[in-house]
DNA sequence: TATTAGCACTCGGGTATGCTGAGTGCTAAC
DNA sequence: GTTAGCACTCAGCATACCCGAGTGCTAATA
């Protein structure tokens, strides 16, 4: 992508504009508001260039132009410069440590009011955290609650049905048992230290462990388990996005909000690297939607806990500021997991 | 409210037309929608009279006429009959026991699919069930996880921090006292019980034990805890509302949704009688909304778990149809709950 | 006395029309 | 290569208009 310097300094001055005013940006109001000293025609023959290798749109003829999905992430990826945010500006907020599902939701809402857009958080998967506990609570004679306790506080849980036969002794046996074999380990690894185990000695507990393999293999099936584990702040946040005063633009907002699963894949792909990704529009094809974008960043935590966090909002968005937020929220969150 | 019978009768074709079609009725179209062997002046003389009374109002002067709040409420006290909906047509959706939250979320996904409005359920509330087991887990050395678990297999849990020099052993036979103490306790019974302890035998635990009241008490204090209980299903159903198609009355109720403490407020006032209730528009103090309705019916389980759950439509519902299926939902969430 | 037919009136919504202003592209001059 | 000038485009807004659904009132009717 070359483009001449002031070709470049006109896009980031139309880009400035638009995120500003969410106005389509004419020849004149460059000229006027960025002192380039240039005239209105010269500047039109560069939009005309900068239209054609796909930079800017024209809503009709007869409007100013708009910033293309393209144009954002050369923007983002060439001439983006960010200040850092104080950690101060985040801590104030003074998160909920004592309830994990809480403190998810409370980042959301954060998030939410630090950008008034909407804030998601992704919760570590359980696939890969470290369980420091493991137990069994047993309910009536054919149930017992599983309960695994990461070393962050963060509970899963889920029934599983027993034999009949099964006297209390014995489930608290199984309870020491697992405790011993497994405790620090992830569902991944359990599982396959579980396979490998049953199949060396068919012990007593056989029937049980091999329904807890599939509870955990349905916890470690990415998909329907992770679903819950996506968390929104400040939805009606988005009502206040310009972009999005039209009902059905709205519509197909939250349409694809209660989608979870198609933001979960997204997610998985920012968790493997470092720093602040953005996902403008229609780039990725999972939450393609015209005009949205996500600026999303990985927060790790002690114990193997990865989660990613993130803004949705308006393609159309300050990310110079919104950039290190997310980033510096990040931050926190990892911290404030592993510091107990 | 003494009304002719004639006037009831079309004031029953009005609401009955509105709900229908969502569009104001009038003279002519009850005459000929409806068999009543009247002609449209009359109508429109007895239209008037309703509207003196303050059952219907125009929107304006060259409309037809809808119903007031009033009217919906007399509706349903006087001249509703509902057919009871087959437990099958629930029971088909097969909802997930073996993990507490999604059951409640999946209950409310049901309800919206079933309505094709907002469902909503609100978790029982803490201090009112009964919990069968408590359990500290240790996460480092100055914090230790207390879960409560009730019978019913729904999990609280909250971080607490302990003194430096607790050590496991100690940990444990408190999590042994507790439990025997306790277990079958409610943590409103809970918290009496520790309190007339704590008094006149001041034990070693003391100080975690008051840390743990303070914790008991947050969990009762109902605002702030069950807030995190309220579960919604199916949000995107109201964009296809026509009543809603206005981005400004979405905001309005989004804006609603999102203060989830008023709703709270509303469902607890359901919790306390039993059979379906409804709330009209803006009815009531807490959920004020014009044009809003809500259809809350509580459900009850084993081990005195009470939570209530409903559906948020158009106040132009037809509830003939909601409100046995809000009530048959109930029913079969509290056998789902109980049976194990 | 209650009901109805008739009629004038109201008013939202749709359509046609015209104007305005922001913005463009092109051309010719600098 | 840059700029001034000019003709052209087109969304948005305002105005005017008509249409139709619906009302309220009055007078005739059963």
């Amino acid at each position: 992508m070359d483009l001449s310097d002031r070709s470049r300094d006109i896009l980031k001055a139309i880009i400035n504009s638009y995120i500003a005013t969410a106005e389509p940006v004419g020849s004149r109001t460059v000229t006027k508001r960025y002192e380039l000293g240039i005239s209105p025609a010269t500047v039109r023959n560069i939009m005309a260039d900068l239209e054609e290798l796909g930079f800017l749109a024209q809503p009709h003829t007869s409007a100013g132009r708009i910033p293309t999905d393209k144009a954002y992430r050369f923007y983002i990826d060439t001439m983006l410069e960010v200040k850092p945010v104080p950690e101060e500006r985040i801590m104030k907020y003074s998160l909920p440590t004592e309830d994990f599902a809480k403190l998810m939701q409370e980042t959301t809402n954060m998030l939410s009011s630090l950008t008034h857009y909407t804030g998601i958080v992704m919760a570590p998967k359980p696939a890969e955290t470290v369980y420091k506990h493991i137990e069994f609570i047993r309910i009536d004679a054919r149930h017992a609650l599983a309960i695994f306790v990461s070393s962050a506080g963060i509970i899963h849980n889920r029934m599983v049905s027993l034999d009949e036969n099964m006297t209390h002794k014995e489930l608290e046996d199984l309870s020491a048992f697992l405790n011993k074999e497994f405790a620090g380990k992830t569902l991944g690894e359990m599982r396959s230290r579980l396979t490998a185990m049953m199949d060396e000695d068919r012990n007593r507990y056989n029937r049980l462990l091999s329904k807890l393999m599939k509870v955990w293999q349905e916890s470690a099936g990415a998909q329907e388990a992770t679903e819950a584990d996506v968390f929104y702040g400040g939805l009606t946040g988005m009502f206040d996005v310009p972009d999005f005063r039209d009902i059905d633009k709205m519509k197909e907002l939250f349409y694809a909000f209660e989608e979870k699963h198609r933001l979960v894949s997204l997610l998985d792909k920012a968790i493997e690297a470092d720093g602040v990704q953005v996902f403008i529009g229609s780039e990725n094809k999972f939450f393609d939607m015209q005009g949205v974008s996500l600026v999303v960043a990985r927060y790790r935590g002690e114990g193997n806990i990865v989660g990613t966090l993130g803004v949705i909002g308006p393609s159309r968005m300050p990310y110079n500021q919104i950039i290190p937020l997310v980033d510096c929220t990040a931050r926190v969150l990892g911290r404030l997991i592993s510091g107990r």
